[in-house]
RNA sequence: GGGAGCGUGGCGCAGCUGGUUAGCGCACCAGGUUGUGGUCCUGGGGGUCGCGGGUUCGAGUCCCGUCGCUCCUCCCA
């Protein structure tokens, strides 16, 4: 037996059916903030993803030579060949560029609750503006597009990496050294950072400002305690701008730093809290990485949401809303009715219904216990009798109850039935 | 990279201290039922007990190894 690869999945047609939906609400948020679809290559030479995150990212990607002795890796993030896309082909477009993408990446790593070697994401990404209501666009389209699929219990947090960067830089001199602390806030070591403090003799009193600040969290209130004026105005125009948006209940979280250098200034997170250890089901913020590709610098502002976790919360908050993959199964009462079934069928079909017909040639109680399971809304009885008058019946199959209606309007009659719920 | 738990028909499981033809529930197919499912009855198909080795007269069961799955830690683009 040939297993499915570790950190893979497979979809059925019930799951598949729920991901689409969500899937849908997304894209359709998209579209109504004037967001319009990319797709790029499912595989880049590695160089494109190494040069956003470092050497380092090579052991967590599928790597490979292709036949040309090319070294070209599986995407394990979108963002990267969406703007190399910008900088070789929409450099000269208007701006801003608003673009979305939805696509399977890849990563080598553990699998785990909520992390898969293969995942799925939709991103968006603003090009070509750098203020707080670009900012403030973005993020609002994150948070519509959660609501967009259903979830309740999320949370927001907004940040602005700036204020962490510009108390480092300005209290430590060496930039090699800043650049560590910085490393080290991020990563939370707050342990290391106390002993890199007494190695290169750097004050107790900077170390408590830095971890008081990578604490600070809460509502706006705590935009008044924050010393970098720049991005105190910033943020609170930006929070201004979100609340007009109808975005509310967003914390502000100044220990939300990015490590790496091309972030500029607003980064945000939203997690669900009801999914534990990998809770975070998006991240974004603003940053330009044109330049790292060979363009000219561009702001850009932009996110990733971790569509199966976003699935994984929804299934933690509510139940799993039935499946019924049909309005109609038609049922034929004995062989010679057969082919009137099909005939009856495609009629249904080319009215957009979702319609299917017994080929199993069973016996007609065996057809609607079928029916039943199969999940079809109605059954559609062929029958002699009604045959006879151009008829047929349909059977509601919750309620049991049935009607006789026209065989040439029987779509009218299953649409009218469906509407009604 | 480190750790924990688990691998027995499609799914969920039982199988006690080793013992003879490997079971149960659900699902699937058929018949009862040549015009009525979501009741029932009967029958049927489907398993090299993850894989390899060892101990033994005998291994699903014990030992060693290995692979896989799940979760935690780690990491996070």
């Amino acid at each position: 037996m040939i297993q499915r690869p570790r950190g893979t999945r497979d979809f059925g047609p019930a799951e598949m059916s729920r991901r689409r939906k969500v899937e849908e609400a997304m894209r359709e948020i998209c579209h109504r903030f004037g967001f319009g679809e990319v797709v790029t290559p499912t595989f880049e030479q590695s160089e494109l993803f190494t040069l956003r995150s470092g050497q380092s990212i090579i052991d967590e990607m599928y790597v490979f030579k292709d036949k040309g002795d090319r070294e070209m890796a599986l995407r394990p993030e979108i963002t990267a060949s969406v703007i190399r896309f910008f900088v070789s082909e929409m450099s000269n477009q208007p701006k801003p560029l608003k673009l979305y993408y939805v696509g399977n990446c890849f990563r080598y790593e553990n699998p785990q609750s909520g992390r898969y070697r293969e995942f799925f994401q939709l991103g968006a990404e603003l090009i070509g503006s750098e203020n707080p209501e670009t900012d403030a666009e973005v993020i609002s389209l994150a948070v519509h597009c959660i609501r967009a699929s259903g979830l309740q219990d999320f949370h927001v947090r907004v940040g602005h990496i700036g204020v962490m960067k510009s108390l480092v830089l300005r209290e430590v001199q060496d930039p090699v050294v800043a650049g560590k602390v910085l490393r080290m806030v991020d990563k939370e070591d707050f342990d290391a950072m106390g002993d890199m403090f007494d190695a290169n003799s750097l004050s107790r009193n900077l170390f408590d400002r830095i971890t008081t600040l990578a604490d600070t969290r809460g509502g706006t209130e705590i935009l008044d305690s924050v010393d970098d004026a720049e991005a105190q105005q910033y943020l609170k125009e930006l929070f201004e701008i979100l609340k007009l948006q109808g975005v509310e209940d967003v914390e502000l979280d100044l220990g939300i730093v990015r490590g790496l250098d091309y972030y500029t200034g607003m980064v945000f997170e939203i997690d669900a809290p009801k999914l534990g250890a990998e809770k975070q089901i998006l991240g974004g913020g603003s940053y330009t990485l044109s330049e790292l590709f060979g363009g000219e610098a561009v702001f850009s502002t932009g996110f990733a949401i971790g569509i199966d976790r976003v699935m994984l919360a929804l299934e933690a908050e509510q139940e799993q809303p039935e499946y019924t993959p049909l309005d109609a199964y038609v049922v034929p009462t004995e062989d010679a009715m057969r082919k009137y079934a099909f005939a009856i069928t495609s009629k249904i079909r080319s009215k957009g219904l979702r319609a299917d017909v017994d080929l199993m040639r069973r016996s007609m109680s065996k057809n609607l216990k079928y029916a039943a399971s199969a999940g079809a809304r109605f059954a559609v009885i062929v029958g002699k009798e009604e045959m006879a008058k151009r008829s047929v019946t349909l059977r509601d199959m919750k309620s049991g109850e049935q009607t006789l209606v026209p065989a040439d309007f029987v779509a009218d009659e299953l649409e009218k039935l469906l509407s009604k719920g």
